[in-house]
DNA sequence: TTTGTTTATCGTAATATTGCAATATAAAAA
DNA sequence: TTTTTATATTGCAATATTACGATAAACAAA
């Protein structure tokens, strides 16, 4: 097939899934680093610091902001992207719950 | 093309992004929700808690070992897989760091 | 309006992933 | 040794992802 059995799992499972697929490309993760290593939000510049075509990083930055990574808005002819710290901190504190349930096994 | 251009992006983006990619999918969410549900490692059961084929669990498995995120150790004729929680660790402080970092910024 | 600038979408080729039947491997049990 | 049980590997079809040229859309500036 190829197709993933998507409704075999629950919805959280789902979601999760699809969260960390917006982060499986290392395109996607450098748009992140990016976003981070500069004091403000990124408007229009992204395109000149990756080695990628015009369309494909519109692609991925399509997907980061479909996974709610990142935030858009619009600022006159360019976009302007930064990091959304909400769904950081959901991740965050999705590892930490795991961690600490964690503590209570034989791992 | 289709290959991701892993070459022109640092070693530490296409690992943060290997490891990532093997959270990406519902089944493999689901394998590390039923070894967080259970009192100890898992020893061979797992085929039966989930509605795939036993390679295609077989190979799940096999992605999640790769990324360090599950280990398993020969008990037998079974395989008793459980979380590594470095791993687990590893992922809570990259987001706890790059939440540290957006705390300055404008978002 | 025309031009320039920026981002999005379409179409498509190359490649990767997913799922499973068939089969292989490995070790315990009979 | 033979059988049983558990996991891994192979091969392949179906589907998904990635990348980019061409083009469109949106809007500011001239």
């Amino acid at each position: 097939m190829g197709a993933s059995k998507s409704d075999s799992f629950s919805v959280a499972q789902n979601e999760l899934a699809s969260l960390f697929k917006a982060l499986s490309h290392p395109a996607r993760i450098a748009i992140v680093d990016y976003l981070l290593s500069v004091d403000s939000c990124i408007c229009g510049d992204i395109v000149n610091e990756l080695p990628l075509a015009q369309p494909t990083i519109s692609q991925h930055l399509k997907e980061l902001k479909n996974a709610n990574i990142i935030k858009g808005t619009i600022e006159g002819t360019a976009i302007c992207y930064c990091l959304n710290p909400d769904t950081i901190l959901t991740i965050e504190n999705h590892f930490g719950t795991i961690r600490q349930t964690l503590k209570n096994k034989c791992c």
